[in-house]
DNA sequence: CTTTATTAGTTCGATATCGAACTTATGGAG
DNA sequence: CTCCATAAGTTCGATATCGAACTAATAAAG
């Protein structure tokens, strides 16, 4: 083949190279059922606060989606106008700002939900599901070891 | 649990979340072994031209990223003020351009893809490269699968 | 206490990406 | 040949994201 030099290790580039093919696509279908104007990044802000909980800061949120924190404030900002979240003041610390979910917030994502798992329900397969389920573990054991070394 | 509506199919889900966290990681990283100023997705385009033979048109570059045209002209126009592409009129046809790749745009590929792979040398143990490969051919079906149903 | 260092959040300028509209060129219908 | 539909690239305006500099508030050192 002699793709590369050296040739070691480019299986590496394929597993890579698959995800981010993966990522893109099925992102792109999150995108779709969402409304017009709220990003998946969004989706997943919100989805974020629903799994672990919310009233927390800014700064925790960007740091748990990997963003920074200006990212974090424009993406608070279109969550707010869309009433989706409150931001208010931290009264325990004058620098910081406490997010809450309102209930259009969590109604928002219960809908998305919905819609995605719909539109998946349309193309996966048994069979798709079970290689989904297969590959997890190993995926989490990848996960931790790049998290592990960022 | 109760995560969701159904709670049918979350494990779709789980993939996905996972999916989309090593790719956001590994883009990082090989994002840090590029010169500055160079994006992991410019990267991408000379990648795919090595590997699938350059000469192509700026459309067909874009389909193959799937990225829209606009996007595709401005990464071209990043490539070729590096020197790492040319883009010439097409002889055959009036409206479009042809691509091509230079000899510093293939240094360039070598010295990233040589950086990287130092850069998982340093973390990657022969485990994880085994989940890579275990896991290689679920992936590319699934996909396949995504693909298809675009 | 006062000074200094750190932290939270914002603002500014830049790049990547998108959708829509536009320009030019090709190609088919009559 | 002329007219209209399609295709390639570009331009325009918008959003998401980043890094760096800034402001305000807390915390730590003395």
């Amino acid at each position: 083949m002699k793709d590369a030099p050296g040739s070691e290790g480019m299986e590496v580039f394929g597993f890579f190279n698959e995800v981010g093919i993966i990522n893109q696509l099925s992102t792109a279908i999150l995108a779709a059922c969402l409304p017009d104007g709220v990003h998946p990044s969004h989706f997943a802000i919100v989805n974020h606060l629903v799994r672990l909980g919310d009233g927390k800061s800014p700064v925790r949120i960007a740091a748990a989606m990997q963003v920074t924190k200006n990212t974090m404030t424009h993406s608070l900002k279109v969550l707010s106008d869309r009433g989706f979240i409150t931001v208010e003041p931290d009264p325990e610390d004058g620098r910081g700002k406490i997010v809450r979910l309102t209930d259009a917030g969590r109604a928002f994502r219960e809908t998305a939900i919905r819609s995605v798992l719909q539109r998946f329900g349309d193309i996966v397969t048994p069979a798709h599901q079970d290689a989904m389920q297969r590959v997890l573990g190993d995926l989490v054991m990848i996960r931790k070891l790049l998290d592990e070394n960022r």
